[in-house]
DNA sequence: AGTGAAAATTGGAATAATTCCAATTTAAGA
DNA sequence: TCTTAAATTGGAATTATTCCAATTTTCACT
């Protein structure tokens, strides 16, 4: 009915399609996730789970991630060293990630930048994933 | 004299640019890197290095490293969780990692796709820099 | 050439994100 | 209900990297 449910059947139904179970922590990750779309850490995702279901173990939410992004469900991002984030965001995009701010935020990727990027391969690569991040700050209020 | 001779020359002028001075062991990290472009982890860059010079230490390869990317004379390029690697192209490009070999490769990045690219960024946010990863895979000889 | 201060190197300990593992719990089907 | 495979759990292990304190090197200035 609401669309919290509405996600929790496409995960059960994702999930089912790997031939994998649709476990309460397994729900409870996926809605931590798509309900703030911060690009969590999985230590910050632990932080926030655990006071739905304080028995879930860190191993378990690091196991969950796994599944969803093996499902599709979610991204890992990398940004240099830094601890692995997710993102629930399924269209292709890149990420902005602030210096200042330690803020990351999705940028939509156009189908014609997408295909212009591939076509920059040499002949024989075939890209099946592209990261793309940027590096640099948003302009603050009052900056002039 | 010799090519090698301009690059170190290159490397002590751009380490006192930055009030930095010219070791044995930066120069030496540097000629390695410079060698093999095939962008080599700092425990390989260390076993490459102890043959010229036993005594250095990892410690100062990754001090080195540290001094050369703040120089701008080298990249850090990181693939998801794996060690962090190194690349002496100063020329923007991206990286084409090969699933299959593992190996890494440059894709010189055109100035319109550039500028492009920086067209995508909501408005007041400016990029310094830009990461762009490929994965997947090249043909082999053979494969048809 | 000699000296002193600052910078660089070194080995080893410390850190931290992630993975591994063996034991227990849970779930789904016969 | 029973069986079996899958999932969860806590803690140990792994590993790239950073930190640290002690030593060595370098450079500028006499």
């Amino acid at each position: 009915m609401s669309t919290t449910h509405h996600h929790s059947d496409s995960l059960a139904h994702k999930l089912a399609d790997s031939g994998l179970r649709a476990t309460p922590q397994r729900e409870l990750v996926y809605q931590t996730i798509l309900a703030r779309r911060d690009h969590p850490t999985a230590d910050e995702i632990f932080a926030r789970v655990k006071s739905a279901m304080p028995s879930i173990s860190l191993a378990t939410v690091y196991n969950c991630l796994e599944t969803l992004i093996d499902c599709d469900l979610v991204r890992a991002v990398n940004f240099d060293r830094a601890p692995t984030r997710y993102c629930p965001n399924l269209r292709p995009h890149a990420h902005f990630h602030d210096k200042e701010t330690g803020a990351t935020h999705d940028v939509d990727l156009p189908d014609d930048l997408l295909a212009a990027l591939k076509k920059i391969l040499p002949p024989g690569y075939t890209a099946d994933a592209i990261d793309i991040t940027f590096r640099g700050h948003a302009a603050r209020a009052g900056d002039n």
